[in-house]
RNA sequence: UGUCCUGUGGUGUAAUUGGCAACACGUCUGACUCUGGAUCAGAAGAGUCCAGGUUCGAGCCCUGGCGGGACAACCA
C-alpha cells in the first residue's frame, strides 16, 4: 500500500479563499513567508461569538502557518471605552484557548508616531485643518450618487495648517472647532476618500495616556500604521471596511511606512435567532431584559461560559461555518450541535429530575436502601462508575407519565411497565390523585427479577425513565434557558422593534427539582448529562454550597418532541 | 440613479484552477440501544441567479442583464 505523505508545512484543515491568498503570498515571497496576524478589538463591550470567529481566524492563521498572533487593543476613541473591557477582553481570549504570549499591544502606544505621521501629511500638502462644523463637513461631502465639494479651508498654506495642528495638538479649542483632514478627493465614487477625517479634538482622559492628549486619531489612520508597526502581514477584518482598504492603503504609501500589510476582508458571522450587534446587546442589558453581559441567554462569550459551552466547541463550531466573503446566516442550531457533540464526550452522566412526581413501589420492602451501580459516561470508559440509591420511594419526571397515552408513548401508563434506569423493571398500577384530580402518586410494582446486570434481567421493554430516591434526593434549582427570541431574524423586520421578538419563555427557572446524591459536590462550572433531559453546568454567580443553582446549556437531540409537534 | 463586494441543495462551506458538483448541519428511512441520547447503515434534496458567447467540454473564462450586501460618524 502507498502511504499518502503529508507536507508537514500544508495542514489538513481545509482551504479558505484567505489561505489562498497567504498560499500566493508565499509563493511570491512578498512577507518573506512569514504570516503575522491580530486581533484588535476596541475595548468597548464584551466580546460575542461573531468575535470568537475573528479570533479563531486569526488565531488559527498563525497558528497554522507557525506565525504570530498579536492582541491589540484599538483604543482610539476615549469617550466609548472602558478598562472594564479590556479586562474582560483578554479573560475571553485566554478562556477560548488562545495566547498572545508577550505581545499586548495598544495602540495608544503609537499615539506619538501616528502624531510623526500627520505631521508628515500635513508638509506634503495631504492633509489640512478644516474648520468646518460637523454639520457643514457632512453637508459638503454629499451623497453616494452626488459628489462632494471641497471646504473653503481645504487650501490653507502648510504653515498654517501646521500652526493650527499644533493648537489642536496642545488643547488650544474646544471639541469640534477644528478637524485634521486627508486631502484626497471631494468628488470620489468611494465616500472614505473625499477627504477623510484624520485627527479630532477630545478633550477627555483617555483611560491609557490620560490626559497628555486632547486630540485622537480616526481608525482609518490609526489603524493601517498600527499593523505597519508590528509588522503585521495579513490585516484580516470585516467585509464593511473593503471600501476602506484605498484609504488603508493610501495612508501608508503617502507617509512611505517601511511595511505595508495586506488587509483582507471576511464576512462576519450572523446567527439565526441571535442579535450581535454591541449597541443591541448593550441595549439587552442597560434595560434589564436580560441579567447582564454574561446572562446566559446572551450570544456574548462570558455568557456561553456561564452556560456551559466549552472553548472547544466554540473553536470547533468557528472551523465548521468556515470562512467566505458572502454574508449569511448560520443557523444556531450548528452552534448546539457544536456543544452538544463535544460535551457528549466528557460529560459524566447523573439522574435528575425536574418536574418530580412521587413513584411508589408498593411490594418493595420499607426501609431498605440499595446502592445501585450507574455508569458514568459511557462515551469514556475512563470515566468509571458509581453507586446510586434505591429505595421505595422515588421521583420521576411529570413528562414520563401519561394517564391517557397516544401511540408511540414508550413511558410509564396505567398498567404498563418500564424499567428504571440501572434498576428494575416496574408497572404502573395506580394513581393517586387530590381533590383537584392533579396527580399526588404514582403507584408501581417491581418485578424482583429484572434487576440490571441479572441473568434473566434482559427482558423487553419499551422505554426506560431516570428517577432519584426520595428520600436521598438533594434539591436543586434548576434554569431552563431557551433562545432569547423567538424570530429568526429578530432585526429583519423593518416596521418592528427587535424586543418585540424576545422570546418570553427564554427563562423557566425550576425550584425544586431532584438531583440524585452524588452532585452534592459539584463545583462552580461543573458540567453534566442529566440524563434524557440535557447538559447541564453549575452556575457561577447563584450556585452556593447546599443551595445548588444548575443552568441548562442545551438539550438532548429529542425526537420524542419532534414527533409530537406534527 | 455612483463605487466596491457577492450570488453553488433548506443552511454553511468545497470542487486539485476548464473534466461526471463534494462535505458538514438539517430532513427522512432502517438497525442497535437499560438515555426516544450516542452509534451504525441508507435515502431524498442543487445541475451552480438569468441570457448569450468561447470550448470536444464551463460552477470556474468572456459579454450583457438580474438579485443581495456595504458606503453619506469628528465610531470602530
Amino acid at each position: 500500500m502507498e502511504e499518502k505523505k503529508v507536507n508537514e508545512n500544508e495542514s489538513n484543515l481545509p482551504k479558505n479563499f484567505i489561505k489562498e491568498i497567504i498560499d500566493e503570498h508565499n509563493k511570491s515571497g512578498r512577507f518573506n513567508n512569514k504570516v503575522h496576524t491580530r486581533f484588535p478589538p476596541e475595548p468597548n463591550g464584551y466580546l460575542h461569538i461573531g468575535h470568537a470567529k475573528s479570533i479563531c481566524l486569526n488565531f488559527g492563521l498563525a497558528e497554522e502557518y507557525k506565525g504570530k498572533c498579536n492582541l491589540r487593543f484599538d483604543d482610539t476613541n476615549p469617550v466609548k471605552e472602558d478598562v472594564e473591557y479590556v479586562e474582560s477582553i483578554q479573560t475571553d481570549i485566554r478562556w477560548l484557548g488562545f495566547d498572545w504570549e508577550k505581545r499586548l499591544y495598544f495602540a495608544s502606544d503609537y499615539f506619538e508616531q501616528f502624531y510623526e505621521y500627520a505631521l508628515v501629511l500635513i508638509r506634503k500638502g495631504k492633509a489640512y485643518v478644516d474648520s468646518l462644523s460637523a454639520d457643514e463637513i457632512r453637508e459638503y461631502r454629499g451623497t453616494p450618487t452626488e459628489p462632494g465639494k471641497e471646504s473653503p479651508y481645504r487650501n490653507r498654506s502648510v504653515e498654517e495648517n501646521l500652526e493650527l495642528f499644533e493648537k489642536m495638538k496642545n488643547g488650544e479649542f474646544k471639541d469640534g472647532e477644528h478637524i485634521l483632514r486627508a486631502k484626497i478627493d471631494m468628488s470620489s465614487p468611494n465616500m472614505n476618500l473625499r477627504d477623510p477625517a484624520v485627527y479630532r479634538i477630545r478633550n477627555t482622559s483617555h483611560h491609557r495616556t490620560g490626559d497628555k492628549w486632547c486630540i485622537y486619531p480616526m481608525y482609518d489612520f490609526a489603524h493601517g500604521f498600527s499593523d505597519s508597526i508590528e509588522g503585521i502581514t495579513h490585516s484580516v477584518c470585516t467585509l464593511e471596511f473593503e471600501n476602506h482598504r484605498p484609504l488603508y492603503d493610501w495612508f501608508l504609501d503617502e507617509v512611505e511606512a517601511p511595511h505595508h500589510p495586506q488587509q483582507i476582508e471576511f464576512a462576519r458571522l450572523n446567527l439565526s435567532f441571535t442579535v450581535m450587534s454591541k449597541r443591541k446587546l448593550l441595549q439587552l442589558v442597560n434595560e434589564n431584559i436580560v441579567d447582564g453581559w454574561d446572562d446566559p441567554r446572551m450570544p456574548t462569550i462570558s455568557a456561553y461560559r456561564r452556560r456551559g459551552y466549552t472553548p472547544e466547541s466554540i473553536r470547533n463550531f468557528a472551523e465548521e461555518v468556515g470562512v467566505a466573503k458572502r454574508n449569511g446566516v448560520i443557523d444556531v442550531g450548528r452552534l448546539e450541535y457544536a456543544i452538544r457533540d463535544h460535551l457528549n464526550k466528557i460529560a459524566n452522566r447523573v439522574m435528575a429530575v425536574i418536574n418530580p412526581v412521587k413513584l411508589v413501589i408498593i411490594n418493595y420492602p420499607e426501609n431498605v436502601v440499595e446502592e445501585l451501580e450507574a455508569i458514568n459516561n459511557p462515551e469514556d470508559e475512563t470515566a468509571g462508575k458509581r453507586k446510586i440509591p434505591f429505595s421505595k420511594e422515588l421521583f420521576i419526571e411529570q413528562t414520563d407519565f401519561m394517564e391517557d397515552p397516544p401511540r408511540k408513548f414508550f413511558r410509564l401508563s396505567p398498567g404498563k411497565e418500564v424499567r428504571l434506569r440501572y434498576a428494575y423493571i416496574i408497572k404502573c398500577e395506580d394513581v393517586i390523585k387530590d381533590d383537584d384530580g392533579n396527580i399526588k402518586e404514582i403507584h408501581c410494582t417491581y418485578d424482583p427479577e429484572t434487576k440490571s446486570g441479572m441473568s434473566n434481567s434482559n427482558r423487553k421493554v419499551k422505554g426506560t425513565i431516570h428517577w432519584v430516591s426520595a428520600q436521598h434526593a438533594i434539591e436543586a434549582e434548576v434554569r431552563l434557558y431557551d433562545r432569547l427570541f423567538n424570530s429568526e431574524d429578530p432585526t429583519g423586520d423593518k416596521k418592528k422593534d427587535f424586543l418585540e421578538f424576545i422570546n418570553p419563555d427564554s427563562l423557566e427557572i425550576k425550584t425544586d427539582c431532584k438531583l440524585e446524591p452524588s452532585l452534592a459536590d459539584a463545583k462552580a462550572g461543573d458540567k453534566f448529562q442529566f440524563e434524557r433531559n440535557g447538559y447541564f453546568c453549575v452556575d457561577t454567580r447563584y450556585s452556593k454550597p447546599g443551595k445548588p443553582v444548575f443552568n441548562r446549556t442545551v438539550t438532548l437531540r429529542d425526537t420524542w418532541a419532534k414527533m409530537q409537534n406534527k
